[in-house]
DNA sequence: AACGGTTCGGAATACGCTTTCCCAAATCGT
DNA sequence: ACGATTTGGGAAAGCGTATTCCGAACCGTT
């Protein structure tokens, strides 16, 4: 008279339990194979049983029973972003390798929405938060970000942030401003001379960053960036291209354009094409991260490496207390042919 | 005497209520404004002693309670491949527009993995399983994984596939067949008639679609691909690489490359310019995806859209029984530089 | 053979929350 | 104005696990 397949409950312990003709407390210790012991008729009942029934622990009560998860909470910008997705990467195979299981959200780059994420998540009790994705300084929602991160750790919670040294939390530092000051010492030394930059607002700390270093750098050789020389726009492809438009009526000025991130540099790389100009050929590009798509771009984009996946499995080491804290990620120079040597 | 900041636990309801002088019952009716109502006076006690502790919920605890998450579980081949990582993009915002929350992992492309990761992300009890990634038919695993997949649904679990109609579960049914097939007629319209492929193993069912579609629009007009003109890789950018190696040298017998998605196509392209052959001048180059990445790359490149974010967003609605079920995604022909106009 | 000590299964309790169930209080009908 | 009905707070019973505590069975001594 029963219907044929209503959905029926999972199998709980409990009907392990029966099934293998044990108590609860036996059937449980057999399957987690912890502190005590089980003794042989009992235990290999239990398995069995546990196989002939597709038994699988609830997570959500083991977690209710001992308060705390297996679970780690990634924030990111935005997870179509190879730079994003590349941490993500990175994130979920460190996670993977210690049984952790990670739940990711997107910010889409709205602090408002970040913070609510973070709410959200803390729902979860993850053991760990990462938060990805460029921060902008003395934004509203700072404070109450802030706290909120605060009262998580303050329950046993791991924060990390990547990058974005901005908040009085862990951080997986990339040095920006020394891989940008090395860039621009490396073109310096191939011949370029009169440089233009795309950026993303100053209070943005990684694009700061970038941009000062990049500044350094050129001050080392005496050579000037001029803030009537650089664009300042959105950090993302299509920023990059209007960047690059703001630049092309005055592009014979300069023999090279620095984009803060790779995304830009795309988009500009589109822009100058768009606007006849051949990228590497005409003026140089150079961007920063190496994203996969770079050097697939032609030219091939000279570029900063960041290992990204390696930031992200850092970023959850850190937070697990199993990474060297103070090393900073190793970035490189990447010499391609958008930057040809120069006359 | 305390230590100042000892990892203290966060507040649970019972402190909540007891803050407000009510019951539990009293609290949680108050928080997740339910069903039965709760008056004036205690509501407002209630959701400010919420507000002053700081209180979110214990996600777990709720989903032992009520027997049910709010979670979805998304396993892929690769996070950090575009095509995956725009797919994950569309699931989680169309979660998060529905309050799901999602946990994600990467198959690697091992199918022995992919069943682990089905059995653990079972544990979550999550409402909804999906399988992005292409999979193998006959695969060694295939039988327990569909094992898996039944059990869980037998649970009142949903699964949803995206692609890979392989498996008798709810699929978002991309037709590679048609789009291929498409793409054809396109390029034999552009005036190309000697045409190489590039493809993944035949069991492998994408791939496979893929090819024979695109052999059926030749056929269409009367020209043949034979088996000599394609070569077997493997579903990456080094296999594109590889692929195109294979054709180069006799490449002079073909005026079009079709690889049967855009990250093999885009190795490709890299692996001809490496031997000197200028795509989209001396041979025509074609995918299929129409990844971000594509329309950056030199020349732009010929494919096949999915509009991939659409494509997670629907695996969802369709677990959640909000799509329209039978409707197929909407595939169109993007032609670009690389397959200029010949002859 | 008797005794203290160890091992280990089972009953019971706890975890944080939702949801019945009970019953006093408030509301309504006439 | 009084009984019938609805309303809504509180106690308590779960949800599926882990774990403490108890006591019976087992061990090695002497």
């Amino acid at each position: 008279m029963t219907s044929p397949d209503l959905p029926a409950n999972p199998p709980t312990l409990h009907d392990v339990a029966r099934e293998a003709g044990v108590s609860l407390a036996t059937a449980s210790r057999s399957l987690n194979g912890s502190a005590r012991t089980v003794r042989e008729p009992y235990r290999e009942k239990v398995l069995a049983a546990a196989a002939r029934l597709g038994y699988t622990p609830n997570l959500s009560a083991q977690a209710v029973a001992k308060g705390s998860t297996m679970t780690v909470a990634l924030l990111v910008a935005d997870i179509a972003d190879p730079y994003f997705s590349s941490i993500a990467a990175g994130v979920i195979r460190a996670a993977d390798d210690v049984g952790l299981v990670v739940t990711m959200a997107a910010t889409e780059r709205d602090t408002r929405r970040e913070l609510e994420l973070v709410r959200a998540m803390r729902g979860q009790r993850p053991r760990v938060l990462i938060l990805a994705g460029s921060r902008v300084e003395g934004d509203e929602n700072e404070l109450a970000l802030r706290a909120e991160l605060e009262a998580f750790q303050s329950t046993g919670g791991r924060v990390t942030l990547i990058s974005q040294n901005t908040l009085p939390f862990e951080t997986v530092l990339l040095d920006n401003f020394e891989g940008a000051r090395a860039l621009a010492a490396s073109l310096v030394e191939l011949g370029y001379r009169r440089f233009a930059a795309i950026s993303g607002v100053a209070s943005l700390r990684t694009a700061r960053d970038r941009l000062t270093g990049f500044r350094a750098g050129l001050a080392d050789h005496g050579i000037d960036l001029s803030d009537d020389d650089v664009a300042v726009t959105a950090f993302t492809r299509d920023g990059g291209y209007a960047g690059a438009e703001q630049l092309i009526p005055r592009i014979t000025d300069f023999d090279l354009v620095f984009a803060v991130n790779d995304v830009m540099a795309v988009g500009a790389m589109s822009a100058l094409r768009d606007a006849g100009i051949a990228p590497g050929v005409e003026v140089g590009v150079a961007g920063y991260d190496d994203i996969p798509t770079v050097r697939d771009v032609t030219p091939a984009l000279t570029t900063v490496r960041i290992p990204l996946e390696e930031v992200g499995a850092r970023a959850l080491a850190l937070a697990m207390g199993t990474g060297e804290q103070s090393a900073p990620i190793a970035t490189e120079v990447i010499l391609r042919a958008s930057t040809p040597r120069r006359g």
